[in-house]
Order: structure tokens, then C-alpha cells, then sequence
DNA sequence: TTTTCTGCAAATGCTTTGCATGGGA
DNA sequence: TCCCATGCAAAGCATTTGCAGAAAA
């Protein structure tokens, strides 16, 4: 995982060179995301700033992620039924482990993977532009009976 | 690709294993789904329905979808952004090609990804018990600039 | 001072649900 | 005949949007 400081500042960066402004609610969505502590949902995010900015509402952290998002600075795994999750700390394409029971998410390496989406490009004509790799299961802690720890 | 007919008949006879009934509404949703033609929408199959049966509702659709999705025998491909896609045709999980421009959607075959979930569960310990492989791009077609021939 | 950003609340769009009626078995 | 399934319309819910006031630069 990148240093989050030094991916903080580069989130910062991005902005200043659109010409977008930086405020303290902007700044603490950044900080949240560039960590890469969890891959937090937008309520999650939300929950997370209010005890420093208790002025932040929803639809700035909504139109904060989305900004980012649009500039391939953050990562969307969206899942259908409600509560998106973000990856800010590594917007690229990588494979993901989630609990369906705690809805834990971590980041996977996937050797295997390696030259696969050039691959299929060749197979198929398509230009490849994304991928996405999930795996579903129950994590050990959740496995052991402690869903919530 | 199984043969349609095989699968429509595997499809009815899990109904009535569960002791649901077979209604001419369901019939022609379960006629689709097994055709495996296209990953189609709610919307799509409801379209395609209409023809022979004006009177069936959206929510039906709905509903029947669901009640095999639940049975593990329709994949469902979620979007967050709207308009899920389903699979009646293979209901596990295999990897799929997506064009993000014409939304075609068309099994693929992966063979490095042979193996790797259970080298997860190895590896991290969790259960796994589904995954999803999805590669995003612009079909020939599309890059052609015929976006919907 | 200018222009963008924020926060509120209303709108959106897919999906689900409640309930009275209709129709399999 | 007995329940289950259907269809309608309303409800749900995460996300988006419009707009007036606030605040970066």
C-alpha cells in the first residue's frame, strides 16, 4: 500500500491542477480515501468526518468521491445492492476479497491475472479498458462466530 | 453453451421440485432465460415478453428472476448503474466480456483463473464461495463505429 | 469580487412490496 | 376448492440534482 500521506498530497494535486477548489470538507473526504485503511462506502465516509466537520453533508462527500472518481483517482466497486465502496489508495484495477457477512473488503494480489485483459484483447478484438476481480466468501473472523469484531 | 431446450425443461422441473406453479407468464421468462442469448435486463425480457404476452407485468418479471436467482439457477450480473443482466443459460460464476458502449455482453473463457479461488481460501483463509471476473471495453462493432448494428 | 462549493431538500430510477383479484393443480 | 401468482400502484433506498447562500482564491 502507498504511503497515505504522500498520496494525500498527490489527491491534492490532482485538484489544484484542475483548478478545483480545496476545502476543509474536500480535505477530510482526501484524507479518509487516500488512507486505504477499509474500502469505505459513502455513509462510512460520511460517519468518519462528522466528528471534526459536523457541517458535512452527504451530498458533498457524494460529489467529492464522484469528482475523484471521474478522474480515475479513486476506485468504485459498486455493488447493486446499495453502498458503493471506494478505493482511493490504489484507483487501478486489482482483485478483491469480501465477507458477505462483516462486508469486509481487502485487496488481493493475483499473479494469474498478469497479462490476461491483453490477452483477451487479442482473443476477441475488443479493447480492453477496465477489468474487475472479485471473490465472495466468509472471512476466518466471521467463520469463528465473531461477525461484528 | 448448454442446449436451450434441455435447460428450459432443467428450469421447469426445478419449479415444480419446489412446488411453485407453472404459469404462462413464467414459462415465457424461463424461455428466455434458458435461450442464454443475450445477458438479458429485467427490461429486455420484459420487452421480448410483451409480444406474446401483453398482459404480463414488469413486477413479474421481477419476481420470477428472483425466485430463480434465489434457487441458484440465474446468475445475476449486478450494475450499479441500473439495469442487472442475467445468466439462465450458466448460472455459476464465469468470467464475462462487457462493452461499455453497446452494453453486449458475451461469456468468455479464462483458463488462468482455473484454481485461483481455491488458492484464495489457501491463502487467506476465508470460505470462498463466488466470484466474478468482469472485462470492460469497446466491442469490434462499436469500434468500428456502428454502436448499435 | 468572482466563481465555485456546500447543504438542504426534492427528484430520480431501479427494484421491492402490499394487497385484492385471478388462475394453476 | 385452495393457495399461490399476478398486476397495479405505492414504497424503498442509494444516489443525483437544483438552487440559494457561503466561502475559496
Amino acid at each position: 500500500m502507498p504511503d497515505p500521506d504522500t498520496r494525500l498530497k498527490e489527491l491534492v494535486a490532482k485538484l489544484k491542477e484542475r483548478n478545483h477548489r480545496l476545502t476543509p470538507q474536500r480535505l477530510a473526504v482526501l484524507k479518509i480515501l487516500a488512507a486505504g485503511e477499509e474500502h469505505p462506502s459513502i455513509e462510512r465516509i460520511y460517519e468518519q468526518i462528522r466528528p471534526d466537520f459536523p457541517m458535512t453533508s452527504l451530498a458533498t462527500v457524494y460529489k467529492t468521491v464522484t469528482l475523484f472518481k471521474e478522474m480515475d483517482e479513486v476506485l468504485e466497486l459498486g455493488f447493486n445492492n446499495g453502498g458503493n465502496r471506494y478505493d482511493g489508495s490504489k484507483p487501478y484495477p486489482h482483485p478483491h476479497l469480501i465477507c458477505t457477512q462483516c462486508g469486509a473488503i481487502e485487496d488481493l494480489e493475483v499473479d494469474a491475472l498478469r497479462g490476461i485483459p491483453h490477452q483477451v484483447a487479442q482473443d476477441t478484438g475488443y479493447r480492453i479498458v477496465s477489468h474487475r476481480l472479485d471473490f465472495f466468501g466468509i472471512c476466518p473472523k466471521c467463520q469463528a462466530g465473531q461477525p461484528y469484531t
